[in-house]
DNA sequence: AGCCTGACAGATA
DNA sequence: GTATCTGCCAGGC
């Protein structure tokens, strides 16, 4: 496995992500400062098995084809704001340091 | 060693 | 909003 420290940086953020709030690929890969949101998913695929990889969704608000079921039950279940088959990213997009508004529904 | 594939994103048409 | 091309990192053959 990778075990590289882009590997473990988003692992790390991604189980970082608190609950009833969601990130893109792209938000974690530059968060951590990588040029590469494929990586992300990569990284998911193999060892993202063990974190919130369901807190991780496609830049268009919707999860990867494969998790549509598993990411809307599991978000659904968590208080995510969810538009229909999307994730209202407008409210449910977290990033490290804006933890402050809690629930993004009420943020504000 | 090189080539292909893979949970994507962004820009352009 | 959809479709296409490119960029990028790591793993498997």
């Amino acid at each position: 496995m990778a075990r590289d420290a882009r590997t473990a940086a988003i692992l790390e953020l991604v189980d970082a992500i608190p609950r009833g709030r969601v990130m893109t690929y792209g938000d974690v890969a530059r968060t951590l400062g990588i040029a590469s949101p494929r990586l992300v998913g990569q990284v998911m695929a193999r060892d993202g098995h063990e974190v919130a990889w369901h807190r991780v969704v496609l830049a268009t608000g919707r999860p990867a084809d494969h998790l549509v079921a598993e990411q809307c039950a599991r978000l659904a279940e968590e208080g995510v704001p969810l538009c229909g088959r999307r994730v209202d990213l407008a409210a449910a997009r977290w990033l490290p340091g804006s933890a402050a508004r809690t629930s993004g529904v009420e943020g504000r």
